[in-house]
DNA sequence: TAGTGGTCTAGACCACACT
DNA sequence: GTGTGGTCTAGACCACTAC
């Protein structure tokens, strides 16, 4: 079972697409265990690093996960919904919504979330999507939230300070009536919001903050929430590591009659 | 400037911490070149290898890219935005061409669109949302779309065989007046969507037909297109590359109010 | 203690873009 | 031709887990 010696295909991924054949015909399920590089050094006949070259690129795929010392295991995909669109309503969805449910219900895990408030110099994309001058301060609430103990995703409020000083946002405790609320009491409804997905790979501080596995692309989803005129009042920035999301939106006649 | 030999840290990782601060601090920016390995090889007092396991590492993390034998590159992300809730309006400004076209020519740059139309035993995630049976076919309008000849996204629209057989839809060419008001002429009129966004890292097909790059996440974003009753009349599959793309959604008041 | 992956070295030959 | 990254070999030592 060696690999083809003309050059048309570098040896490592030769073996790559061996595994990766494996994966996609259900040969090797999720969780499942690898064989040992030793033994694909075998099977193949190359030294170590052309294997470890073949298992970095599945690794980086996200198709295969390193577990050392004990070996190299099927990733397992387990996306759980999440809608931006109730984040501000408990609105029942569409019937059609059930077909998905089942398989993405984070029913009987435990959830939890870290809050932290902080007064901060605002990042530069927040500091524009605010409309906030050269050092003018936000005041953020920062949130890991986890599910069974595991971090999901972060979602990091911001929120001029002038608007929410001395207010309950302030506080470093849930919000059971939301901020939207608290910032309607303040005299900003919120009434419009533009919604931003970008598309990328963590950087190490993401990776550390929710235990991101190599081979684990983010969305960074961007919420800007505006006033009636067009004030921006609140900008969230949720990280949604994708083994563990399906962002879902749903749209209705309304908006798609022209 | 060797790297800390207490192993606290693997060298490696000090290596591409560097490189990556040097990134972000703009010292290196977006098109620049790197050290060649052997500066760096030089510059760390490492061997080859070490410094390479530094650069492929970065090169997964989407940071930099490697375009042999000229070195290496800081990646430019240039994102354009992609607009879900628009993808199915009038197309008022350039009849001839679709939304994705009237939205991207204003800004100086060639869109074109390869269209291919097969009849196809739909994927199971397909079959699924179309509520289609075992068996049953679906026709598929499979789009490549390009700017200034780069691939910039897919675009496969799926319907079931039975209603769209023999309409314009099967032919594959560009449909001025829309898909979806094809749809309505033959009595299935979409008025609901749900749109489902995976994030994850692309396959070796994906890869091939969007030129990626290694690094490159994508975003699968699935919309199911539905009757007033409910009945799924279309599903579409696009593959949205995450350097090429930031997705956006607008929402009003009406959904925002309880 | 044995076996695993993690790290690192010191070589080698190749294809290719530039000059 | 020169220099670059791409590929590959054949070793070595380490830390950790499972037995």
């Amino acid at each position: 079972m060696a690999v083809s010696r003309e050059r048309r295909v570098p040896a490592w991924a030769q073996i790559a697409d061996a595994v990766r054949a494996q994966i996609s015909a259900g040969e090797l399920a999720p969780e499942d265990r690898l064989p040992t590089e030793a033994e694909l050094m075998a099977r193949h006949d190359v030294a170590r690093s052309t294997v470890r070259q073949a298992l970095t690129a599945l690794v980086n795929e996200g198709l295969i996960v390193p577990r050392a010392p004990r070996g190299y295991f099927v990733r397992n995909r387990k996306p759980l919904f999440y809608r931006p669109q109730q984040e501000f309503r408990a609105q029942p969805a569409y019937p059609e919504m059930d077909r998905f449910m089942a398989d993405h219900s984070a029913e009987g895990r435990e959830p939890k979330q870290e809050i932290e408030v902080a007064i901060v110099d605002p990042p530069a994309d927040v500091r524009k999507r605010l409309n906030l001058a050269e050092g003018e301060l936000a005041a953020v609430r920062r949130r890991i939230r986890y599910l069974d103990g595991e971090p999901y995703n972060t979602n990091d409020s911001y929120f001029p300070l002038a608007v929410v000083q001395g207010s309950e946002i302030m506080n470093p405790a849930d919000i059971a009536r939301g901020a939207n609320e608290v910032l309607r009491e303040l005299g900003y409804p919120q009434t419009r919001t533009l919604d931003e997905i970008y598309i990328r790979m963590p950087d190490p501080n993401e990776i550390k903050r929710l235990e991101l596995g190599p081979g684990t692309p983010v969305a960074c989803h961007i919420c800007t929430g505006l006033c009636d005129d067009g004030t921006p009042i609140r900008v969230v920035v949720n990280i949604l590591p994708g083994d563990r999301h399906v962002i879902v939106y749903e749209r209705d006649g309304m908006e798609l009659r022209k």
